[in-house]
DNA sequence: AGCAGTATTCCTCACATGAGGAATAACGCG
DNA sequence: CGCGTTATTCCTCATGTGAGGAATACTGCT
């Protein structure tokens, strides 16, 4: 038969082949066309459909995994389960103050710049830029940022964190959105030789008018 | 007569009265609705006729004033004459290098906090990370960091300016788009204060690893 | 008051969207 | 091979979008 099976081609008639795929792959190829569309269109330029076009699959199979919509899609785009964040930030803490900026950069950076990161980045930029998406922001607000604020002294601990979180989301934003060199490029280690001390001075050292 | 006169209400037939506005406030109107409706829902979730909705003029309106469409009122809605961007760096520059670090953020960050310009920067932030739009960033790139960096000697002055324009885009976004506290309220002064060192050192001091 | 210019609206069209629901055919097991 | 389950498609509907074009009424000048 020269006919496509299961989900996809076109018969000669028009139509498309229903039934399963064998291989089980609709849902991840979902889940990338997601991830992919809203990195290039942005949360309110996605649609559910041309997340299906992408997948090569109807729009209604999108609505069967993810019957919530496009929130739940890009939510489920952005997951990834195989990282515990707030874990591996209580880790990093609990090694102690000295020499935490270039560990947290480290991660940070190193996390990110796994496969598709660059994609997941994008697409929580732009949707808390427009507004549309609290969750992660919140998140690293608390989970994240705030397992470093609870480890340091009072009485500026907060001012503290919220200089080393400006400096490392500016390397972040400058790396993958703004895609700056030589930034955009730059080696892990260099980015984390350069600015670690200056994230460990705003840790640990004195702040200036303090 | 109890009509509405000119754009806008509604007659008792459903019907709007056409006809110029006196205070030829319909351009205006139509450029602030378009910076709320682009902050607050993304390049691709805005639509020419919500923006319409929100200015409480006629779709054709728009169209009529911005003949280019949406990216055409995307351009002019971030567009500001009073300012210029790259002669008011220029100007920073010639003063020398001393001090100068203070001095880009002191001015970055009043032109951000003027007036609609938390708006204006989660335009350009979300538009750039959904890849909708590259012309600010290689604006800045360009004409303002640019400029910086042909100030500074070689050899490594792109490095040097790459981490400036990293950890002063850091700022901006902590402050507009992560609205993260202490740093979305601080005084102005405080930050220049807090983070002027560092720009400088990145400006003219020694980068570890050199 | 009359009138010209044009800002502003209304109408129309083709196409896209999210969402609900029924039909169907593919997979995998016995 | 037969069959049950369900992944996958097709169909339909209401609503929204950009864009073109004609009509109209308001402003401001004479």
């Amino acid at each position: 038969m020269s006919e496509p099976s299961a989900a996809g081609g076109r018969r000669q008639d028009g139509t498309r082949p229903r039934g399963r795929r064998a291989d089980g792959s609709a849902v991840e190829d979902i889940l990338a066309a997601a991830r992919a569309e809203f990195a290039e269109r942005g949360y309110g330029g996605t649609s559910v459909r041309g997340v299906a076009r992408r997948a090569h699959v109807d729009p209604g199979l999108v609505r069967y995994y993810f019957g919530g919509g496009k929130p739940e899609l890009f939510a489920m785009a952005l997951a990834r389960r195989e990282i515990d964040p707030a874990g591996v930030v209580a880790t990093l803490v609990a090694d102690g103050l000295d020499g935490l900026g270039a560990r947290l950069l480290d991660v940070v950076v190193g996390t990110w710049d796994a496969p598709g990161g660059r994609e997941r980045f994008r697409m929580v930029i732009a949707a808390t830029a427009s507004g549309q998406d609290h969750l992660v922001r919140d998140f690293l607000a608390s989970e994240v940022f705030g397992r470093v604020r609870a480890a340091l002294p009072a009485p500026d601990a907060d001012l503290r964190v919220g200089l080393v979180a400006s400096h490392l989301v500016g390397v972040l934003v400058t790396r993958y959105v703004l895609e700056l060199e030589p930034v955009a490029s730059a080696p892990r280690e260099e980015l984390v030789a350069l600015v670690g001390p200056t994230l460990q001075r705003y840790l640990t050292g004195e702040l200036p008018g303090a």
